[in-house]
DNA sequence: TCAATAGTGTCTTTCAGACAGTATATA
DNA sequence: TATATACTGTCTGAAAGACACTATTGA
């Protein structure tokens, strides 16, 4: 059997996590249309693919589209109203988790998907609404809220492998990094690293942990103290993390990202 | 901009290691046709999308084909010549690698590639011959024979990411087992980490954990002794990997499989 | 006997978990 | 003062690296 053959799409998923007092979220849409019309979902879209595949005036080269990195960079600014510029500044994390390609998983046609995960630092969060894209979109605590059984297509397999994600490269990984202000203090890192877990952290043991990455220049202490909440307590030393003290995103899971040097020149 | 969008073509590329006489190697095949003529390239194939974004008659169902992870299967299958009964008999490792999506990858369509890498134990390496595809494949020495500057495409970028992955996972996930024979020695498993680390282990200490793993159930040692080879030496306990005794792939990189249960009930 | 491979014992360092105790703020 | 939060010190055990040592074979 030769002749033509089909083409998937492929869309981007997105699992934009959070935490906010101490919880773990993620945001999810509420579908709109059909399928599964009126389920919660991860945010997502199809990847640009420009004129691939189909008929052009002969001659004319084909447009490729975007690539699927920059879809989701793309994804995501829509679905959280934030822009690239504040994605950029702020340092959100974006990364791939896992393509998502059985048959039959949309069942309106093929559907490829690739998921990538996002961590969103708290200071954005207030900006976030809901984009265009969705009727509404809202954050929803891992541990509690989120209707595992009732997410539409396989989208609970990705929330879950996102979860394992970035439980399993947080002792690895700086990735806690990006889900506290830029500013932050010992309790506020560990929080976050209770938050994912899911369990509580000895403070002191984590300290310590703390104190290795400032004799390692992965963190930097800042000059202010943090001044106590209401009913008092020591002000805490501020800390900041240095982006550039090591290679981020560690030995696994990562992958190479699309535009690495060496594009284009691949003969 | 409304009307038809473009659907990308999708491929599945294979990082296929194995180890030989104590050295990591990669299935590379020599291109036949263009692009890249010439050069040396990973095994790969097309993803059947079946009819999937064709016109066909009214009425008629679409045809989704294959699964992604089927696809990888079935080229690996393909590309060593060896039949899938064979491969799951020998319980060769596949698991997806990441997913490479940048535009101009491939220059004459919008190609979306998910790289997936397998292990093959050396037991099955004599059997591997040029697949179908392949005009010649081979077996090339990652440390000293891949010629990184001069791979097709960006699989340099996929053969690196296979090969950071494999390290990343060797000393948190079963994955040495899957390149030593069924029943294997001490030094034997550790050759396998030493080719894969390209570094030298010390044997005593190996064996510690090696021990560990015998306590965890996580191998189990075999009765009869290994006898020495050509110039003596003391005979070798041989032991046996269980599979059954932990949930193997780890928490990292390994994302959930396609045909897991909840598969087609999802709204 | 020697050479070669298998396997043991031990010392040191690093780091995680448990937990007692000290320091500095507000009310 | 009491309370709340920040931070320190110490004990224990698991595990890695370095390395000296013993065990069992073939030639």
């Amino acid at each position: 059997m030769t002749g033509p053959w089909g083409r998937p799409s492929v869309t981007v998923d997105l699992v934009i996590f959070t935490v906010l007092e101490g919880e773990l979220k993620v945001l999810l849409i509420r579908r709109g249309g059909e399928p599964c019309k009126g389920m919660l979902a991860l945010p997502g879209g199809f990847v640009d693919a420009g004129n691939a595949g189909l008929a052009r005036p002969p001659g004319e080269p084909e447009d490729q589209g975007e690539d699927v990195e920059a879809a989701a960079l793309r994804e995501l600014g829509e679905e959280t109203a934030l822009d690239a510029a504040l994605l950029r500044r702020h340092q959100v994390h974006l990364e791939q988790l896992y393509t998502f390609g059985r048959t039959g998983r949309d069942p309106r046609t093929r559907v490829i998907t690739v998921a990538y995960y996002a961590l969103v630092p708290p200071e954005l969060v207030p900006l976030v609404q809901a984009g265009d894209d969705a009727a509404e979109a809202d954050w929803y605590t891992v541990a509690t809220d989120v209707p595992w059984s009732k997410l539409a297509f396989d989208h609970a397999d990705i929330l879950s492998t996102g979860l394992t994600r970035i439980r399993g490269k947080l002792d690895h990984a700086p990735i806690a990094f990006a889900l506290v202000p830029s500013i932050f203090t010992a309790s506020e890192l560990r929080a976050v690293h209770e938050a994912i877990r899911h369990q509580r952290i000895d403070a002191a043991n984590f300290r310590r942990r703390l104190n290795r990455m400032l004799e390692d220049g992965l963190i930097v202490p800042v000059p202010e103290k943090r001044p106590p909440g209401g009913r008092g307590g020591r002000p805490a030393t501020q800390y900041r993390f240095r982006a550039a003290g090591r290679d981020p995103g560690g030995d696994r899971g990562e992958g190479n990202r699309g535009g690495k040097p060496g594009s284009g020149t691949f003969c």
